[in-house]
RNA sequence: GGAGAGAUGGCAGAGUGGUCGAUUGCGGCGGUCUUGAAAACCGCUGUACCGCAAGGUACCGGGGGUUCGAAUCCCUCUCUCUCCGCCA
């Protein structure tokens, strides 16, 4: 969330900020605000009564030592007066805290100022595209009919097993799961991201670090006995790693990834965006995360972007880079880039990784701080982006590189496929 | 699942009702010494909130209670550790 410090420094920026999200939040921010004077003012008047009752009790203290039992007495009614106002107005101000946590829950982060604003994905910024889509015959086939075809998954299977959304995944398709995920960790140690096998189901105070909680709480999957969720997505336990943590200036930056499957209701979700591979309940993803110092975020969401890009040139994947408008940015995010990847067979661009700086308003939540060079405990920047998400890259790779005489394995994959064509 | 022990500042670890926000060690910062460094010695070193400031308030796992006064006593929750049981 917001830190109440730049609600109160920068509230009219902050409302244009967020005009780019077609949110008006006037009314919440004065809202916000105003609960904060009252907060303030409650807080005056309880400090100065616990400082006269803290005074009392010494000397009270000293009454009793020194033997003046009758005046201590004396002194000890009038403090019981002293405490009864102090407990109501302590109730009064944990009320107000507790309506401004509220409150601020409410407020999504503050879009960075490159943010175009827009209501929908339509108004996405498309910043470059690379790469030749390929041209396919008139019998090119959709991955679902590829994937049947080459037996390498089992979309039924999952059904019986589990349900829509868990595919089955068998001999060279499972391979090529595998591949992938080895070929995504072998680029993110390469590029300095340290791995983590972190766990898959997290507790809920994980959940709120990242802002999972209370605002996506029905997409998780949970586990009500025990109260844990499945992770949606790895960037929960690997962000929460330093949930609490105060950092060393020189520990920054971290960089971690690590590969996790990911689980996702996917409430209300249907159409053509659920067939085949293209929305899932359970898909593998490798992710990458990033604490760094403010003044290297942005740096770093631009290196982070490039690494992907990396990917998806050695996947020889047609793929282009979107800069999400203020409608289609996530809640917590500041800036997003999203990479697609072109579908030759279903003639459209699937995203396959979404990269975004959230500076400080994961951290706020998290209380995740480094010591400045004053010394000073301040927020970290969190970075995370999918490097990738594996379903729809199947699902490209199929459709891009299928030929006459079977599915073409990019070169840089052969090593970890050890085929180099399904057939 | 059963029994017991514990949770204190960046870390380790004292403190069992009254100047305790907390002894000490390590770490960190500054200084003396040194060509430089190490060692030694000296000093400083928690966080948040309110306040222009002086200063005030809160925080010893979370919540509640007793008391004029709680790190310290009571209740409760969570977590960790040890032993036993079960088990990949």
């Amino acid at each position: 969330m917001l830190t109440l410090q730049a609600l109160r420094h920068d509230r009219d920026a902050i409302q244009s900020a967020l005009a780019k999200r077609g949110l008006d939040a006037a009314p919440l921010l004065d809202r916000i605000l105003d609960l904060d004077l009252q907060r303030r003012t409650t807080q005056k008047e309880v400090d100065d009564l616990k400082a006269q009752q803290n005074a009392a009790s010494r000397e009270i203290g000293d009454l009793f030592k020194s033997g003046q039992k009758a005046e201590a007495e004396a002194r000890r009614a009038e403090v019981g007066e002293l405490k009864e106002r102090i407990h109501e107005l302590d109730e009064q101000q944990k009320a107000l805290i507790q309506q401004q946590e509220a409150a601020l829950l409410e407020l999504p982060n503050r879009p960075h100022d490159s943010v175009p604003s827009g209501q929908s994905d339509a108004d996405n910024e498309v910043v470059d595209e690379e790469g030749t889509k390929p041209e396919l015959g008139a019998d090119a086939k959709p991955h679902w009919e590829l994937a049947d075809q080459y037996r390498l998954i089992d979309f039924e299977a999952g059904v019986k097993i589990s349900g829509a959304g868990f595919p089955v995944y068998r001999g060279k398709g499972a391979k090529l799961q595998r591949a992938l995920i080895q070929f995504f960790l072998d680029r993110a140690d390469a590029a300095g991201y340290e791995e983590f096998i972190p766990p898959h189901l997290v507790n809920s105070d994980s959940g709120r670090g990242t802002g999972q909680l209370p605002d996506k709480e029905g997409q998780m999957y949970h586990c009500a006995d025990d109260d844990l969720y499945l992770i949606p997505t790895a960037e929960v336990p690997l962000t929460n790693l330093f949930r609490g943590d105060l950092l060393k200036a020189d520990d920054l930056p971290i960089q971690l990834c690590g590969y996790t499957p990911c689980f996702r209701r996917e409430a209300g979700s249907y159409g053509k965006d659920v067939r085949g591979l293209n929305r899932l309940h359970q898909f593998d993803k490798v992710e990458i995360v990033r604490f760094e110092k403010p003044e290297n975020s942005y740096a770093a969401l631009d290196g982070m972007v490039e690494h992907v890009k990396g990917l998806l040139r050695d996947l020889e994947l047609p793929f282009r880079t979107l800069r999400l408008c203020g409608g289609d940015l996530g809640f917590t995010s500041c800036l997003t880039y999203d990479l697609e990847v072109w579908s030759a067979a279903q003639g459209r661009w699937l995203e396959v990784s979404s990269v975004s700086n959230f500076e400080t308003y994961q951290s706020n939540r998290l209380h995740c701080r480094f010591k400045n060079g004053e010394g000073k405990p301040e927020l970290v920047h969190t970075l995370n982006g999918s490097a990738l998400a594996l379903p729809r890259i199947v699902a490209a790779l199929l459709e891009n590189h299928q030929t006459a005489d079977g599915i073409h394995i990019p070169a840089a994959l052969q090593r970890y496929t050890g085929f180099d064509r399904i057939a």
